[in-house]
Parts: structure tokens; sequence; C-alpha cells
DNA sequence: AGTTGTGAAGAGATTCACAGCA
DNA sequence: TGCTGTGAATCTCTTCACAACT
């Protein structure tokens, strides 16, 4: 592809941040954010109140370098001789992902996995709030599923404004997927997390994670024929 | 952590290896093939013969030096002036991931997660076959469910040995996880697609992929909150 | 004319190794 | 003493740019 982006001039020139969470996490580490939280977050509810690189870096198959690399991101949660600081890490690490606060999240689709997912209680946890169910099934239209309202796909112009939210799961097929993607970054939808088994190439209008369930068993086949390493 | 791998010496000293699919692919090339042999498989079935690599890039949202990069790997697919030869790829990045054949599957777990999986076709097409289901609910053991047999957690041991299984999913409580991947490395299972929440600390002795949905759409909330890139 | 394949350059990520601090 | 924080080295991945080929 040709390349958009102008430039990658460092421009610490003055690094103006304030106080904790500096300026700008590498991608390799963005990506493993979600996975430290996770896991401190059982230390933290186990009652574990301080952390060594090397003990999460076992848990998590990683290095203890890497761990103090990424962790040194964020400030002093780290103390010499004694470790890491759990309950400080965990409030930067929600707050570097964005989700200390709340995100208003939709999903599209109520098939098999759909309806799996609205039951699913993990998100909820984390600070992601499902308002509301879209899909094109009239005999599911107008019900409510574990509490969350259930509106045609034909609404999704006339709701998701209202429900101000700004990410959608997409649980549908793959043939229909394209078409429903282009319609919610019409409407303003910064975010989309798709199950559906197809590319949606809209990288350049919106933030897109894709979550292909036969791509990940062939992630683990290739694995496991090539033993070695996996991540 | 405290590195394990004696090497990394390159030992071409004489690359035996005999026609195509040459020896390494590398980490990051890897990960992408399954997402190359879906969108291929597409352009495969709409009766696309030829793909030139910006296409398949802009699809996919990467560059077009690296797709060229990556297939260059397979052999010789590409054709100057023309493109690669779908049908061609299609089979070199199957037999490549390691799914030209079939991988006896079990699923652990038949609760909201486990029941869309089993009846998801998305991977029995790609050369997974999923062979039995294991549950602790009594009310479910000894029902077939879209043909498939459900078994008491208990005979794991008993089973997958019987079943020849060597993938085995994972949809269960993170309570339960680590002590039933135990019992899945022990009876031989090689490798482990977990969508527990949760951490399993047995990197070493079999592949595992984690899909934790939470930490997706914490990587989609982090995407959208530092709006730039995603993968 | 058009697109692949690939050296070389560039950017990024990880590990090493040890100084610095509690 | 023990662990973090971090420069420097290393390794890996991506992009550039163009020769090679159809």
């Amino acid at each position: 592809m040709d390349n958009q982006q102008p430039a990658n001039e460092n421009t610490d020139q003055f690094e103006s941040v304030p106080t904790v969470t500096s300026g700008q996490i590498p991608p390799a580490t963005a990506h493993r954010l979600g996975l430290y939280l996770r896991e401190l977050q059982h230390f933290h509810r186990a009652g574990v109140e301080t952390i060594k690189s090397n003990v999460l870096g076992n848990r998590l198959g990683l290095s203890d370098s890497q761990i103090r690399r990424d962790l040194a991101l964020f400030g002093e949660f780290g103390k010499r001789g004694v470790g890491y600081d759990v309950a400080g890490l965990v409030q930067a690490l929600r707050r570097a992902l964005g989700t200390d606060g709340t995100w208003n999240t939709i999903l599209v689709g109520l098939g098999n996995l759909g309806s799996a997912l609205i039951r699913y209680r993990g998100f909820q946890q984390q600070g992601f709030v499902l308002r509301a169910v879209f899909e094109s099934d009239p005999t599911k239209i107008g019900t409510l599923i574990d509490g969350i309202p259930v509106f045609s796909i034909d609404s999704l112009e006339e709701k998701v404004p209202l429900l101000r939210a700004r990410l959608a799961i997409l649980a549908i097929p793959a043939q229909d997927a394209p078409q429903i993607a282009r319609r919610l970054a019409d409407i303003g939808i910064a975010g989309i997390l798709n199950f559906a088994p197809v590319s949606l190439p809209l990288q350049k209008e919106l933030a897109i994670v894709d979550v292909d369930l036969a791509v990940e068993l062939q992630r683990l086949a290739f694995a496991v024929a090539n033993w070695k390493e996996s991540r």
C-alpha cells in the first residue's frame, strides 16, 4: 500500500505532559495492556498488594525485562527491591486503556454467537455497557433479552445516536458484514469488534478489532505443527 | 523471565528442504497467514483467478510490500506484471498452516459461549473436526447436540485418547480453567484455544491461543481513544 | 506497462546487563 | 539483598526503491 501517514518525527520537543501516563504507548505494549490488567485484577481480588516482574511474566509467558519496560511507562508503581503496587497499576492501566469510564456499546446480530455474547457478563465489568441489540429476524425484534432491548436493524440510524453508542460488536454473517459496517461508520460508530469472518476495508475511518474464530484455530494449528512458540 | 531457548544459530548449513514451503516462517508472517487464507478463499469462491498485492493489501489494511514479502515465502505463485495465483496460494497457505489435513478437536464447556461454538460451522470448513463436548452439568451429559456427543468432564482422560483429539477449545469459567488445562496437557492435548479470561501458565508444555472477549474490547477502546491505528 | 521479488535502509521491539535505589 | 529502571546491543519486522521479469 502507499503510505498515508506523513511522519514519525519524534515531536517531544517539550514534553508538557503533566504527571503520569505520559506521551505515547508503543503498539506492542498497547496490545498487552489488557492482559496485564486482567492478571493484575486477579491478583488484586486475591488480596495481593505487590507483584514482581518475574511473577507476572511467568504468568503471562513474557520475560521479566519486557514487563519492566512496559510497566515503566506508567510512572512509579514499582519499588526497587519490592515489586509493583497492584492497586495502583490496575487503576493506571484502566486509565491508559480508556476504560476507567464507560463505553456505550451495541450488538448487531442475534444468532448463536450474538446470543452468547449478550449474556456474557465479562465486559460489563470492564466498563462496556451494552445498550441495545440490532437484528433482522422480526420474531426477535421488540423483545427484551437479559434486559437489553432488541431493535430492528432498519432502525440503526435512528437509535444509535440516541443511545450515544460509540462501539459496536458485529456478530453477523460475512456476507452482510461489509454493508452493515459501512452503515455503522456513517452514523459515527468509532470502533467495531468484528466477529464476521471477513475483512472490513474501513481501517481508515474507524478502529476495527477482528476476532475470527477459524483464524484463531488456524493460528493454534500452526503453533502446534511448528512446535517452538506461540505468541 | 529467564530465557530457555539455547540458541538462534542459523543452522542453514545445508538447507535440505526439497521443493516449496521452505524452512521457516517468521512469527509476524505466521500471524497473518489465516487472514490471507480467508480473504483468498473469498476471492477464490468469487471466481477470481489472480490477485495483485495492492488489492489484497487494501482489503486487509496492509501495505503492498508487506504482502509481497510474506507471499514470496511460498514460492512462485506471483507472476510479474500479473499478480498471484489465487488457487495455488490457497493450497500453499493451507499446507503452511497445517490445515490441509484435519484436526480432531474437543470442546470443553457448554455454557453460553460453548453452545454457540458447537453450532458454528466456520471451523469444520477449515479442517477442524469437533469430536465431542465435555461438560459438568449432569442434565446435559449423555445428550447429542448438533450431532456431537456430550460427555462428562470426568471422562476426559478416558475419552480423549480414543478420539485422538489434539486440540481443545476451552470455554469454561476462569476459576476452573487452570485445573482443566492442566488435565488436558497431561493427556496429550497439543494445543488449547482458550476463551477463559485467565492466563494458563502452560506455554512451555503446549501451544495456547487466547481469545478473551473483554481484552479484545479493551484493545478496541484503546484504539478508539488513541485514534491513530489499530493493529 | 505493470507488477513481483528483494537487497538495503529504517523503524520498532526485545533482551542484556548493570547502575540505582529501597 | 533484591528488584526496578534503563542505556546499549541485538534482533525482528516493515518499508523503500528499483532491478527483473512477463
